[in-house]
RNA sequence: GGCGACGUGGCGGAGCGGUUACGCAGCGGAUUGCAAAUCCGUGUAGGCCGGUUCGACUCCGGCCGUCGCCUCCA
C-alpha cells in the first residue's frame, strides 16, 4: 500500500497519514462564499484537495473516503450584495436566495470544468441553522460562550490552547490589535458565534433572538455533523488559518471535549497573479470564469498543480501555455490507449510525498519520453488530468489548402507553397509532411479558427 | 509593530550532506526544397556572510531581499 506523508500545519511537519478508520476516511475543505463568481484563489484549494481525495480514493478505495466541502450561503458579503442588486419587487431575503442560488451554480460549474469530483457531501450553512444554535447553546452551558445585547461571543480566554494551530500567543495578537473592539466584548479577541439580524437581513430565531450566526461556527458545525467529532483532515486556504481555523478549533473543542476535531490540518498557498497579490484595485481580478476563457478547463488544472500546493502560486500566461503544451501532447500519446491497471509506482510516491506533483509530473514526463502511453494514461487518470477536447477545425478548407501547397511544391512555386504553410502555422494548425505521402495535419493548442477562416 | 513562509540555471520548478531532477526557451544534430512535427545531444544554478563537516544548494547562525497573515479574502 502507498504511504500516504502529509505536511500537518498544525505540527509544522511531514507525518506519516494513518486514518482513524481505513475503512472511512474522512476530510473536510473550508469552501466558497456564494456573493460572487468563484476566483483563482477559490480554484485552488478545490483542485489540490481534489488530487488528495482521488489519492484517498486510490489508497483506500473509493467508497472508503468521505469529502465535505462547504458552501458559505450565510454572511454578510452576500447581505451587501444583495443590497446592492435589489431587483424591483424583491424582497432582501428573495435577493440573497437569487445570489446564493446563481453563485453555487456557478461554482458547481467552474470547478467541474477544472475537472473536481464533486465532494461526498456539499452542505450549506443554511441547512445546519438548528444544529449551529445548538453548539452555541452547548459553548455557553460549558461556560466558554456569553450572551451580550442579542450577541453571542466565544470567550477566547477560557480556551488556553488558542492560538496553537497559527503559532500566535494571545500576547501576539494583542500586540497586533486591529480587532474591533465591541463595547459588548468582554475582550477583544471575543470574536461571534450568533449576532442579531435586522428585519431585511436573513434570520433565524434563537434563545437571543432573531439573528444568524457567525462564519465560523459554520464550519464546525457542518464538520462534526458530517464527519463526526473526530476526523481525519482538515484543509482550506493559508490564510483561513487564522482566524477562522483557530476559532473553529476552540469552538469544536469545547463543544465536544472529548473529540478532537481535525487530527491533520493542510492549507495551500494563495495564489500572486503576474507577481502581485490579487485585488480587484490592482486591476489584476481573475475568475474562473475569466480562466476559462483564456484556456480549457482540462490546461487550468494542470497549471494549478504545476507548483506544490503549499507555495506561492504566480498565475502567469507563460505558465497557462506551458500547461496547455504539455498536455497537448500528452493527449496525443495517450489516445485510444487502455490505461495500465495502476498508476505507476513513482507517480504514487510523488503524490504520496506531501502531494508533491511537480514531482509526479517530471515522472510523467519521463513515461512519455520512454514512450509509456499506458502508464501515462493511468497516471493522468489518476491526477484528473486529461487532454482538452481537440476543436473543431473547417477540415475542407484545410485540406483544400494544403491540396494547393502540395500543387504549387510540385511545381516548385515554393513562395507560393510556404506562405500557405506560414499561414496554417499562424493559425494553429500543425502540419506533418511526409515523405511520398499526403500531408497530415491537425489543430494545435493555439488553434485560432478566425485566423483559418482568414485563408479561405 | 507581532507572527510566519520563501529566496535554485534565461524562465517555470523538485529532490537531495558527496553521484542527471524535470519542463519551457536556447544551442548543435538527424529529418526537410525551406519549415513544421518528431527524435537525439548539449550549455547554464543554488541571495550574501560565517559556522559544523573529509565534503553543503541541502544542517546551524547572522544579514539582505521578496511575499503572506495579524482586516468574517481561498
Amino acid at each position: 500500500m502507498t504511504t500516504i506523508r502529509l505536511w500537518n500545519s498544525a505540527a509544522r511537519g511531514k507525518v506519516d497519514f494513518t486514518p482513524i478508520d481505513p475503512a472511512n476516511v474522512r476530510m473536510y475543505v473550508c469552501g466558497p462564499t456564494v456573493y460572487d463568481r468563484a476566483h483563482i484563489g477559490n480554484a485552488r484549494p478545490a483542485v489540490v484537495f481534489d488530487v488528495l481525495y482521488r489519492l484517498l480514493r486510490h489508497v483506500y478505495g473509493e467508497d472508503h473516503v468521505t469529502y465535505v466541502r462547504n458552501v458559505t450561503d450565510i454572511d454578510d458579503k452576500i447581505n451587501a450584495r444583495a443590497k446592492e442588486t435589489l431587483q424591483p419587487g424583491e424582497t432582501p431575503v428573495e435577493a440573497i436566495r437569487r445570489i446564493t442560488g446563481e453563485t453555487t451554480r456557478w461554482y458547481f460549474e467552474d470547478m467541474k470544468a477544472l475537472g473536481c469530483l464533486p465532494p461526498t457531501h456539499q452542505p450549506r450553512a443554511t441547512e445546519y441553522v438548528p444544529q449551529m444554535i445548538a453548539m452555541i447553546e452547548t459553548l455557553i452551558a460549558n461556560g466558554k460562550a456569553y450572551a451580550a445585547e442579542g450577541h453571542v461571543l466565544f470567550e477566547v480566554a477560557k480556551y488556553p490552547e488558542y492560538g496553537a494551530l497559527s503559532g500566535r500567543s494571545t500576547d501576539d495578537m494583542i500586540a497586533g490589535a486591529r480587532v474591533e473592539v465591541a463595547p459588548f466584548k468582554r475582550d477583544p479577541m471575543d470574536f461571534v458565534l450568533w449576532k442579531p439580524s435586522e428585519p431585511d437581513q436573513p434570520g433565524w430565531e434563537s434563545p437571543w433572538g432573531r439573528g444568524r450566526p457567525g462564519w465560523h461556527i459554520e464550519c464546525s458545525v457542518m464538520a462534526s455533523e458530517l464527519l463526526g467529532e473526530t476526523f481525519d483532515i482538515h484543509g482550506g486556504g493559508a490564510d483561513l488559518m487564522f482566524p477562522h481555523h483557530e476559532n473553529e478549533i476552540a469552538q469544536s473543542r469545547c463543544a465536544c471535549p472529548e473529540g478532537q476535531f481535525a487530527k491533520l490540518w493542510m492549507h495551500n498557498g494563495m495564489v500572486n497573479v503576474d507577481g502581485r497579490k490579487m485585488s480587484k484595485s490592482l486591476g489584476n481580478f481573475l475568475t474562473v470564469a475569466d480562466m476559462r476563457g483564456q484556456a480549457p478547463g482540462e490546461v487550468l488544472r494542470l497549471a494549478l498543480l504545476s507548483t506544490h500546493y503549499r507555495g506561492v502560486l504566480d498565475w502567469t500566461q507563460q505558465r497557462i501555455d506551458e500547461a496547455a503544451d504539455a498536455l497537448a501532447k500528452w493527449g496525443g500519446l495517450v489516445e485510444g490507449v487502455d490505461p495500465s491497471p495502476s498508476a505507476a509506482s513513482s507517480v504514487l510516491e510523488a503524490l504520496g510525498d506531501d502531494l508533491n506533483t511537480p514531482a509526479a509530473f517530471a515522472e510523467m514526463h519521463r513515461m512519455a519520453r520512454e514512450g509509456d502511453a499506458p502508464g501515462l494514461a493511468a497516471a493522468m487518470a489518476l491526477m484528473g488530468l486529461k487532454a482538452p477536447a481537440a476543436p473543431e477545425a473547417d477540415g475542407d478548407l484545410v485540406e483544400r489548402l494544403l491540396a494547393a501547397r502540395a500543387e504549387a511544391r510540385a511545381e516548385k512555386d515554393f513562395a507560393a507553397a510556404d506562405a500557405i504553410r506560414k499561414g496554417l502555422d499562424a493559425a494553429g494548425i500543425i502540419v506533418i509532411d511526409r515523405k511520398g505521402e499526403a500531408s497530415e495535419w491537425r489543430p494545435g493548442p493555439n488553434f485560432d479558427p478566425a485566423k483559418l477562416e482568414a485563408m479561405r
